[in-house]
DNA sequence: CGCGGCTTTGATGTTCATCAAGTAAAGTGG
DNA sequence: CCACTTTACTTGATGAACATCAAAGCCGCG
């Protein structure tokens, strides 16, 4: 399950951290750890304590909560390059959200120890994590708000496009999710977000097969997704 | 409207800017500049060009957003030491919200200039900050799905005790916001905001006095806000 | 092979947005 | 300072959107 990172291999040291010199590079990539998971794996735990600083290297990963009632509530779906662990790590001393794998992922890990020293020892770095966190939130944040305002079909045009233009880049993907998690990311039941699925389906803007989904009318999606 | 900061009154200097040393100070309170806000007065526009780092030293704002169609989304209601330019700063050139006072207000304003030269000349000031950051869009985003996994009643009831414990820690407050700003805030129509109210008056939970609330029946105010 | 989870569709009812209309309060200009 | 306009607040009636309930088919897995 775990193994040291090969760093010439990563796309992220040179990607992010241009902020290490040689040396630093060196001890950051002694210090941390690749883990492996495969989908469905719970990646982190509401709750428990945070001891490792992780992020995404690669794959597909969910960011969520339960509540009280039992049910999910998802906050983001998060691609490579946004971190796992980024929310919550620098002010609370517990995870306040769980994480899940939805497509196979390999998590970078790094102490908390370690990564506060690297800050404390190089601004630019912390500077660089801190424009990162910002982008990640303002993404959350700015994504919350889009879904709040749409009724019922424009929330599904706007998931599906997500999925199309942001994450795969492609008008035919594989969901990664289940029917329910996108009713748990939209705030919707399951029931409505099929209905809706169907509808389209039924309107030839979209081809469904399972999980299979092929934009076809594009146009009128986003038509829709810009309110209709 | 501008004038120089008294920094020995300042409150923040010592609980925020615990990472300066003497003569950081002295630079970081010279540079900066306070700036005076009434009730209704709008500080930062979506849009604009960011060039000051500012933070709240006293009063009371809100961060929103405006949709296409005109209608604002109410993204956080700040008080003293939650920033108010911390969102987008450090990944953006611009802001993606406005701010507007509540209550009359006093800002705090340093150029980002000056700011980015105290945050790399300074990782452990920069370490907090990011704390600071971490904390604000944690809050941000917990409340937004607290508030979305509510019905009416529960996420009128949610807004009435957030005022009570959170902002005023008093039964009785004066509302620093429309019942539109509610509305807004919640997702909701103003018009069901009015009605949860005078269900919670004719049931005895709160009284109303205009603007005016007194918290009679917490308890079961409580009940309501989780899940009634 | 049977069980549980995911998916789908239909029927029903509740919640909430919308529309309408009126009162109160607060700002505006002569 | 008073008529005037605008904005905020309030209540009621109506309908649409959506949640809930129910039932059945499908698929994967032990």
């Amino acid at each position: 399950m775990q193994e040291k990172c090969v760093c010439d291999k990563c796309d992220l040291r040179s990607a992010f951290f241009k902020s290490f010199n040689k040396p630093e590079s060196e001890t950051f990539c002694n210090q941390k750890v690749e883990k492996n998971f495969s989908k469905g794996e719970i990646i982190i735990r509401e709750g428990e304590q945070i001891r490792d600083f992780s992020y995404l290297k690669s794959g597909l990963v969910k960011l969520y909560k339960t509540t009280p009632s039992g049910k999910d509530q998802i906050i983001l779906i998060s691609e490579p390059f946004d971190f796992v662990s980024l929310l919550s790590v620098f002010s609370s001393s517990h995870y306040n959200y769980s994480v899940s794998v939805l497509e196979d992922s390999v998590i970078c890990c790094l102490s908390m120890h370690d990564l506060k020293e690297l800050a404390l020892g190089n601004a630019i770095f912390t500077m660089n994590l801190m424009e990162k966190m910002s982008e990640t939130t303002d993404k959350i944040i700015i994504e919350s708000l889009a879904i709040r305002l749409r009724h019922l079909r424009g929330k599904v045009a706007y998931i599906l496009l997500m999925f199309s233009d942001r994450i795969y880049n492609n008008t035919t993907f594989e969901l990664p999710v289940s029917r329910r998690e996108i009713a748990e990311y939209i705030g919707v039941t399951t029931e409505n977000v099929i209905r809706s699925l169907s509808e389209f389906r039924k309107d030839k803007l979209i081809r469904i097969n399972g999980k299979e989904i092929e934009i076809i009318d594009k146009e009128t999606l986003e038509k829709i997704s810009n309110y209709g």
